[in-house]
RNA sequence: UCCUCGGUAGCUCAACGGCAGAGCGGGCGGCUGUUAACCGCUAGGUUGUAGGUUCGAAUCCUACCCGAGGAGCCA
C-alpha cells in the first residue's frame, strides 16, 4: 500500500504512487479495460485498470466487484481530461486492488428514483452525488456562520431544547413527558438569548428547534437547524446592517470553499455574487403597495388570485416570490403589522399598529430565510403586550425580570439553515439540505 | 384539517373490462477509453389492504392504509 490520499487533494498527486481507501460509486467496462468510479467521501475519481498491466486476478476482482463495495485502490496518479469526477480530470492507473467487501445488490441505481423510494432510503441516498455536494454546503454554512460570529465578538450560549410551557402562544408544540409533568421540545432559543445578553453582550445559539405544525411543503420541516444571534445595545437599524455582513459573509464562503459541489449541483452563481451589502430595504406598507402593483398588471388570473392581499396580513409564499423577483440580492421587509408578529417586538415610535421587525427574503423564489427584531425594552409595555395576547404573565416572570435589571434596547433574528442551504444550492426542497430530514408524516430512517 | 395526484418486477413506468409487459438494475457471455457505455442470453409478480359489481377486475364501485404536491397554519 502506498501514500494514502484523499480525492480532494489529488491535484498535489500527480505522478505520485497512491493508495485512495473508499468504495465503488460506478462501473464501466469494455473487455480488457475496467474504469471504476471510486469515491472517499472528499471526492470522486476514476481508477482504470488495464488488463495487459496487471495480475489477472487483480482485472478479475475489478470486474466482479459490484455497486458500493468497499476497496482500496493504489496506482499511479496521471492527469487526463477524459476523467470524470470530483474534482474532474484525474486518474488512478491502477496497479493494487484490495476489496474490503462486496456489497450485495445496492437499490440506488444511477438510473431516475422517485422520492418516496430516495426518501425511505435516505442513508443511502447521501452517498450519491448531488446529496453528497448539498450536504457538503450546508457543512461549510454552518461552519461560516460561526466563523463570522466568533470574530465579531459573539458567545455561542447553548439554550434548552427542553421549555416549560408554550413560550409564544400561537404555535403547535412537540410534548414530552418529563416525569409526571409535561414539557415541550423547544421552537426558538430567543427568550434565553435575550437574558444572555445581558451577561455577554452579544450571543448566539445554534441547534435544532422543532415545530409540530401540519405544514407540508418544500419549505417546512418537523425539525430544522435555527441560528439565532442576539444583541443587546442594538435598534433594527443596527440589526440589519448586521444581517447584511453576516449573510454576505457566509454566501460568498460558499462560493470560495464550494465551488466544485456547486458545479456539481449546476448552480448559476450569478445571483449569488451580487450578495453584497447593502440590501434594499422595504417597508411593509410599500411592500404591500408593490404587490399589488404587480397584481394588477398580471394577465395571469390564477397568479392574479394568489397576490390577493389587503394591509394588515402577512406574506404567503407567492408574495414573497413576486416581490423578491425585483431585486438582484436578498431584500429587508421591515416594519410588519404588529397583530401579524409576536407580542415582545417594539412598536414602531407613533405608529403602534407596525412594530419594529425585519425578515430577510432570499431572491429566486427562496423566501424568507431570517426573522426579527427589536425586542421590548420597556416592562410595562412588554406586560400590557402579553395581556393583550392572553399569554400567562406567571411563565414570563423572568423575561420580565430582564427589563427591570438595566434593560437597554436589543435585537436579534433566527436564520433557518436548510432554507439558506436550499437557497445557496439552487435546490427545490429543504429536505434535500438535512441529512436525515423530518418532515410530516416520515420520521423513518 | 381540506384539495389534487399516485401505489403493478429491486427501480422507473406501460397495460385502463379479456394471456401481467418494457427499459434499467441483477446473473452468464462478448468487447482496449468508458462518462446513465454497447451487444446477446437469462432469472425475476399476493398489481397497497379489505369487501363489492361482473362469465371475467391491475382496470369499475365502496371503505381503509401509505406516500407525494399544494392550501390552511408557520415566534
Amino acid at each position: 500500500m502506498a501514500n494514502i490520499v484523499s480525492i480532494q487533494t489529488i491535484a498535489n498527486h500527480v505522478g505520485e504512487e497512491v493508495t485512495i481507501q473508499g468504495w465503488l460509486y460506478a462501473k464501466t467496462g469494455k473487455g480488457k479495460i475496467q474504469f471504476l468510479q471510486v469515491r472517499d467521501g472528499t471526492g470522486i475519481m476514476q481508477a482504470v485498470l488495464f488488463k495487459p498491466n496487471l495480475p489477472p486476478e487483480i482485472f478479475e476482482a475489478g470486474k466482479r466487484i459490484t455497486q458500493e463495495s468497499a476497496i482500496i485502490v493504489t496506482g499511479t496518479v496521471k492527469q487526463n481530461e477524459r476523467a470524470p469526477g470530483v474534482p474532474g480530470g484525474y486518474e488512478i492507473d491502477t496497479t493494487d486492488l484490495q476489496v474490503v467487501q462486496v456489497a450485495e445488490e445496492y437499490p440506488i441505481t444511477p438510473k431516475e428514483h422517485g422520492v418516496e423510494f430516495l426518501l425511505e432510503n435516505r442513508h443511502l441516498w447521501i452517498r450519491s452525488r448531488l446529496q453528497w455536494a448539498v450536504l457538503r454546503v450546508r457543512a461549510t454554512v454552518m461552519r461560516a456562520c460561526r466563523d463570522w460570529l466568533d470574530t465579531h465578538g459573539y458567545l455561542e450560549m447553548s439554550t434548552p431544547i427542553l421549555t416549560p410551557a408554550a413560550g409564544e402562544g400561537t404555535s403547535t408544540l412537540f410534548e414530552v413527558d418529563y416525569f409526571g409533568d409535561t414539557v415541550y421540545l423547544a421552537q426558538t432559543g430567543q427568550l434565553y438569548n435575550e437574558a444572555n445578553i445581558y451577561s455577554f453582550g452579544k450571543v448566539y445559539c445554534f441547534g435544532p428547534t422543532f415545530r409540530a405544525e401540519k405544514s407540508k411543503t418544500r419549505r417546512h420541516m418537523t425539525e430544522f437547524w435555527m441560528l439565532e444571534p442576539e444583541m443587546a445595545y442594538c435598534d433594527l437599524d443596527g440589526l440589519m446592517a448586521m444581517e447584511e455582513e453576516f449573510i454576505s459573509y457566509v454566501v460568498q464562503r460558499c462560493l470560495e470553499e464550494r465551488a466544485s459541489e456547486l458545479e456539481v449541483l449546476e448552480r448559476d452563481t450569478t445571483m449569488l455574487q451580487n450578495v453584497t451589502p447593502p440590501f434594499p430595504r422595504i417597508s411593509y406598507d410599500d411592500a404591500v403597495d408593490r404587490i399589488l402593483k404587480i397584481r394588477a398588471e398580471t394577465d395571469d388570473p390564477e397568479l392574479k388570485e394568489l397576490l390577493a392581499i389587503e394591509w394588515g396580513q402577512d406574506f404567503g409564499s407567492p408574495h414573497e416570490t413576486e416581490l423578491t423577483k425585483q431585486f438582484d440580492r436578498p431584500i429587508f421587509v421591515y416594519g410588519f403589522p404588529t397583530a401579524a408578529k409576536a407580542f415582545y417586538m417594539e412598536p414602531w415610535p407613533n405608529r403602534p399598529e407596525v412594530c419594529k421587525s425585519v425578515d430577510m427574503l432570499a431572491p429566486e423564489g427562496y423566501g424568507e430565510i431570517t426573522g426579527g427584531s427589536e425586542r421590548i425594552s420597556d416592562p410595562n409595555l412588554l406586560l400590557k403586550r402579553i395581556h393583550e395576547e392572553n399569554l400567562p404573565e406567571e411563565a414570563f416572570k423572568w423575561y420580565l425580570d430582564l427589563r427591570r435589571y438595566g434593560s437597554v434596547p436589543h435585537s436579534g433574528f433566527g436564520l433557518g439553515i436548510e432554507r439558506t442551504v436550499a437557497w445557496i444550492c439552487g435546490i427545490h426542497h429543504v429536505r434535500e439540505t438535512n441529512p436525515f430530514p423530518r418532515t410530516l408524516g416520515r420520521v423513518y430512517p
